[in-house]
DNA sequence: GGCATTTAAATGTCTGACAATTTGATTGGC
DNA sequence: GCCAATCAAATTGTCAGACATTTAAATGCC
C-alpha cells in the first residue's frame, strides 16, 4: 500500500518502517525469522550498521527479538500482554508528566474508565479478585504505612477491580490509566482521616462487587472520584499558596 | 534506585535503559540536550555505534529526537499526544492480532470504554463534534461505499464521540481500543441492511448527545454493541463452516 | 549594517575487522 | 554402534576510523 518511503526520514528509520509494515500487515508471521543483517543490508542497499539501527528501533517496540549464534537472528516477536503493559505505562506516564495534564483531567479519565469495567466486574468477579481487594483494603488500614506504600496498594486494589472484569483487552487498556496516575497520587499526603474515608469507599466497592451490584459499585466509584478530586485540589491549592508567598 | 544494570542485556540496551531512567525520573527535563554521541561513548566506555543503537531505541519510543548539524544532537522529546496515539495504536493492533483475541472480547472492551466517555460527551459535546458525527453518518448512508471506507467512517464517528468527552487523556487511552478494532471490523461484510441499522443507531447516539441525554446515548451504544457482536458471530460462524467443509 | 561565505560541530553512513555465542556436524573413545 | 567432546560455521555484538551531510554560528566583504 503505502510503499512511498518518506524521503526526509533517515535510512534506518525508513528500513524500520518497511519491516514494521511487513509485520503489522501480516506479511511476516510470529516467530518467523528475518533475513540476517548482512542479507537485509544487501536487500536495502545499505550497510550493516544502518540495518542494525533499524532492528534496534523495532526491538525497542518489542516487535522483534534477537538471538546470537548460528540459527540465531531476528524473529518476529509474539507480543505478550506484559510487554504491552510496560510500554503503555511508560508512554502514559511520560505523556501525563510532559503535557502537564492536570490532576483533575487525569483523575476524571481514570475513574471514567474504571466505571466502564464495573458492570463486567460485578458480573464476573471471582473469589481471587475479591480476596486481592480485601487484602489490599486490610493493608491500607494498617497504621504506619508510608504514603508511597498506600498509593501502591491503592493501585493494586484498582488493578484487581479492572482484572475482575475478565477482559484482557480492557485490563491492558486500563493499565496505563491506573499506573500512570501513581506519580500524581504520590504528591498527596494521605492523612489518617482521608485514608479512613478511602478505605471505607474501597470496602463499599468490594462489597458491591461481591453482591454483584454494579450500580452500588459505580456509585461508590463516583464518590471516590469526588473525594480524590478534593484531595488533589487541596494539594494544588497548598502548592499555589506556597509558590505565591 | 535500580542502578543495577542487567548484566545479561546488551550494552546498547543497558545504555538505553540508563538514559530512559534519567528521563522518566525527571533527571533530564524536556528539550534538554543530551551529550553528543562521542561524549556518551566516552562516559559509558563504549564505541559510538553502540551509543547510536541505544539512542535509536529511545527514538523509536519518541523519548528523544535528534537533529543534525552544529548545535544539533539528541534532545529529550516533548511527547505529544499524536506520537503517543500512534504508538498505542500499533501496540494495540499487534496485541489483538498476535494474541488471537476474540472478536467478542475486543468488541466488549471497546464499547465498555466508549460508554465510559458517554456521560462526559453528553455534557461537553461541542457543535464541531456533532458536525463531524453527522457528516460521517451521511457518508455511511451513501450507496456504493466500500466496506473499508464504511469501516473508516465508523472509526471516525467513534473518535468524534470519544473526543466529545473533552478529555485528552481519555481520547489517548481510547485511540488504541477504537483503531485497533478496525482490522477485525474489516472482516465484516456490511450488507445494505446492516449498514442501515448501524446508521440508525449512530443517529440515535448523535441525537442523544445533542440533547445532552447520556442515558439515551448509552442505551444506543449498548444496542450497537449487541448488533456488532451479532455481525461478528455471523462472520465467525461462516468462517468456521467454510473451514469445516 | 546587511548579506554571502566560511567554519565548526554534530549526526548519518560506510568499510572492515574482531569478539562472543549458539548450533550442528565431526571425530574420537569405548 | 553409541555417546561425548571437540570443532566449524553462522550470526549477532562491538569496536575503530573515516567520510558525507547538515545546520547554525562566526567571519569577512561591501
Amino acid at each position: 500500500m503505502k510503499n512511498a518511503p518518506d524521503p526526509k526520514a533517515d535510512l534506518s528509520a525508513q528500513i524500520a518502517q518497511a519491516i514494521r509494515d511487513a509485520i503489522v500487515e501480516g506479511r511476516m508471521i510470529v516467530d518467523e525469522r528475518l533475513p540476517s543483517e548482512a542479507e537485509l543490508a544487501e536487500q536495502f542497499s545499505v550497510s550493516r550498521p544502518t540495518v542494525r539501527e533499524a532492528l534496534k528501533r523495532l526491538a525497542a517496540q518489542s516487535l522483534i527479538r534477537t538471538a546470537r549464534g548460528a540459527f540465531g537472528g531476528a524473529f518476529v516477536n509474539h507480543l505478550r500482554y506484559e510487554d504491552a503493559y510496560g510500554q503503555q505505562i511508560t508512554t502514559s506516564t511520560l505523556l501525563l508528566s510532559m503535557n502537564a495534564v492536570s490532576f483533575e483531567t487525569a483523575c476524571e479519565a481514570r475513574y471514567a474508565l474504571e466505571r466502564a469495567c464495573t458492570p463486567l466486574a460485578a458480573d464476573r468477579r471471582g473469589p481471587d479478585h475479591l480476596a486481592t481487594m480485601r487484602a489490599e483494603i486490610h493493608r491500607q488500614s494498617q497504621a504506619g504505612l508510608s504514603d508511597e506504600a498506600f498509593c501502591a496498594s491503592d493501585v493494586a486494589f484498582h488493578r484487581a477491580l479492572v482484572d475482575a472484569a475478565g477482559n484482557p483487552v480492557l485490563s491492558y487498556q486500563l493499565a496505563g490509566a491506573v499506573e500512570a496516575m501513581q506519580p500524581l497520587m504520590n504528591m498527596i499526603t494521605f492523612t489518617a482521616r482521608s485514608r479512613e474515608a478511602i478505605v471505607r469507599l474501597h470496602s463499599r466497592i468490594a462489597d458491591a462487587l461481591q453482591a454483584h451490584d454494579a450500580a452500588a459499585a459505580e456509585s461508590a466509584l463516583h464518590e471516590l472520584e469526588a473525594y480524590t478530586q478534593t484531595l488533589g485540589r487541596d494539594v494544588m491549592a497548598a502548592r499555589a499558596a506556597r509558590a505565591g508567598q
